[in-house]
DNA sequence: TATTGTTATACTCTATAACTATA
DNA sequence: TATAGTTATAGAGTATAACAATA
């Protein structure tokens, strides 16, 4: 609830400039969202590697071999913008295509060895990335947060 | 969602083809961000408004004669950017530019009429996107989810 | 006919340089 | 000189249509 003005003074809220905005939940998942993602940026720059790709090369070291249209699945983006990113990661040689044998249509995605000792490095730097950002929330206060935010995520998904 | 054969051997976890990546908290909270984003987009769509010219509407509705350079600042957008979005909604007559008497460099936004009443209607329908969102969390939950994710934001301000 | 990867395309959001008119 | 608004531009991110190869 937004409070009336109290006296004299503007309240603390209403001296925000963006008062007007800070009444939803919404808008403080925005600005949260936009902070991780500067610093995760920010962490994943010095290894070449953006959000988008950094999020591909991990899940195909997690799980060799898959072909394109399920990664483009797992990262929720449209085939073809798949394309543009493992052109990127290919073209910096970590990671490969292969046909796939039995249905000539799929590409299979691999991994190189420069590609998952590039993971494992970047991988930590993210792990310490989110210390950073999470931190102060206490061990309980992080599992609450992330069990919110499925639950937001759920009541999205539920409607649409 | 696809649902892999659950074979005696896999976790809940690592049947998740994102598996990789649900370890983040980030990741909880870009999921989140999206299933919220999504939704408020349907919700402005019948009005005519985006995310951001829903935000330059309320804020110019709460703070009416603002300065466009205020008005950037108070949204976290580059002073160039607002300017199609001020283009926007004067071009629909929600709002208008009036050069400041005593600084007429300095352009000074106002609600129009049917500005204001645009604004409350949508506002009421915002509103209503954030029940369906947060709900299930109860009061104190949501107040903590807001709680936390202010220090989220705050662990990034403090860094860069 | 349907699917996989691809090309082409377009629209949004965001960021920077440079211009103009004022100060 | 510096600032407010603007123009032009460019880079990400994301979405759809259509094509070639294959099923």
């Amino acid at each position: 609830m937004s409070a009336p003005a109290a006296s004299a003074s503007l309240s603390a809220d209403e001296a925000r400039p963006d008062a007007a905005l800070r009444e939803f939940a919404g808008y403080a998942l925005k600005r949260a969202w936009a902070a991780v993602q500067a610093d995760l940026s920010a962490t994943l720059r010095p290894f070449g590697l953006r959000t988008l790709t950094y999020s591909a090369l991990a899940v195909v070291v997690a799980r060799p071999g898959l072909r394109q249209s399920d990664l483009a699945d797992t990262l929720a983006v449209e085939r073809p913008n798949l394309v543009a990113v493992l052109d990127e990661l290919a073209g910096a040689g970590l990671v490969v295509r292969e046909r796939d044998a039995t249905d000539r249509r799929a590409q299979r995605v691999r991994p190189t060895g420069r590609g998952l000792a590039l993971a494992r490095r970047a991988t930590a730097e993210v792990r310490a990335h989110e210390v950073r950002m999470f931190d102060g929330l206490g061990a309980d206060g992080r599992a609450a947060l992330i069990a919110a935010l499925a639950r937001v995520e759920a009541n999205g998904a539920g409607r649409r």
